[in-house]
DNA sequence: GATCAAACTTACCGCTTGGTAAGTAGAGAT
DNA sequence: ATCTCTACTTACCAAGCGGTAAGTTTGATC
């Protein structure tokens, strides 16, 4: 009950900064939603930053152990190398809200000092770059060819993921149903073919 | 002299918004940079929401400025797609920070009541459905098929773009630099084969 | 049953925030 | 010469911010 607390304080914060990013959120606001004083999560985390430190690790944590490699009884390196990246584009495997804070930090770390945040995605980058290169006609493309084709396939499912409300909010919720519906399909067609386009 | 303040304060909160966000910013700090108090601020714009508003505004009409249809001298509607994304995606035709704005606004109008901002969006994608649709074999697509190959292309461009201090963080100026010239390249072939895959 | 640490609370602090109120300085029109 | 409008300024305010200090309650350990 006690770590339960921890816990719990963490996964607002991590709504939280989610949805209104680090400045929009006081700790005031995030303890509160669990009936607590500001002085109980300080108890706990010291302070704000170290707090937003603790949220980002959390994330990063939760994503290597999804990137293990499940998916590897597929027949071909492409093969394995989409249905990872369909994986990856489902909210049920990775949550959007995750999404979105990872999303903030990328846009927030190019005035702060306190970057550690977002250098953790190296290694996943680079585990993606061998991948790609593992695809037949893929084998001779330099790292800078293979990490742009994946960072384009990777914006193409995260652009996707932050926009839901306002997407909603423009085309209304049924349509954002189909588009939602719509989207593993095209997405495999759109990487099946940028990766045979080479 | 006097109108100038007003623009020059519009692009000192545009560069600071894009920066900080919202909340990361207090329109004490947009106006000192121009060495004036933030009253003098809050005469030309009455409150920080409105300002930001502006800023919106400003993009806005910027951006459909940019989305006259100055590319359709190509000879297929494919062709005249492809140049047009293109051109969306170069820093030169449309600034990063503007970007960089929307991105967040994407990320923040899930919470917020002025939810309007990004509403104007829509003309935009609507062409875009529509240039899609011109296509030969998209010719029979639904909306919301054309619409979900066209925001996948567009998040493989805004996620690279706001990508750019992480990139060079992770990787390095110099190979930063390596995939900022491989991109244009490489969108293009993603675009085609993602129009042909149809 | 005293000791101690963990998990909190209330009280407080200095600073910053967005915003209001009430001026002032200067240019243009009458 | 005065009136008026625009573009500001200084002065002020209540509320909220992150953080420190100093308790208080509670449950386990010896």
């Amino acid at each position: 009950m006690a770590q339960d607390t921890r816990e719990r304080l963490l996964d607002q914060a991590e709504s939280l900064f989610a949805e209104r990013g680090f400045y929009g959120v006081s700790i005031a606001a995030i303890a509160n939603e669990l009936g607590l004083t500001k002085q109980a999560l300080l108890h706990h985390f010291g302070s704000k930053a170290k707090l937003y430190g603790e949220v980002l690790k959390r994330i990063s944590d939760r994503f290597d152990a999804d990137s293990g490699h499940p998916h590897d009884d597929q027949h071909t390196a492409a093969d394995a190398l989409i249905a990872y990246l369909i994986n990856l584009s489902d909210p049920a495997a990775f949550s959007p809200i995750a999404t979105r804070v990872l999303m903030r930090e990328l846009l927030d770390n190019r005035g702060r000092a306190d970057t550690a945040g977002t250098w953790y995605l190296k290694g996943f980058l680079q585990d993606l770059i061998a991948r790609v290169q593992k695809v037949p006609n893929w084998q001779t493309a330099s790292d800078a060819e293979a990490l742009t084709f994946i960072y384009q396939i990777l914006g193409a499912i995260n652009y996707f993921r932050i926009s839901e409300p306002t997407l909603t909010g423009i085309f209304g919720q049924d349509d954002f149903g189909a588009l939602e519906a719509a989207f593993p399909d095209q997405l495999e067609r759109l990487i099946r073919a940028g990766l045979n386009a080479r």
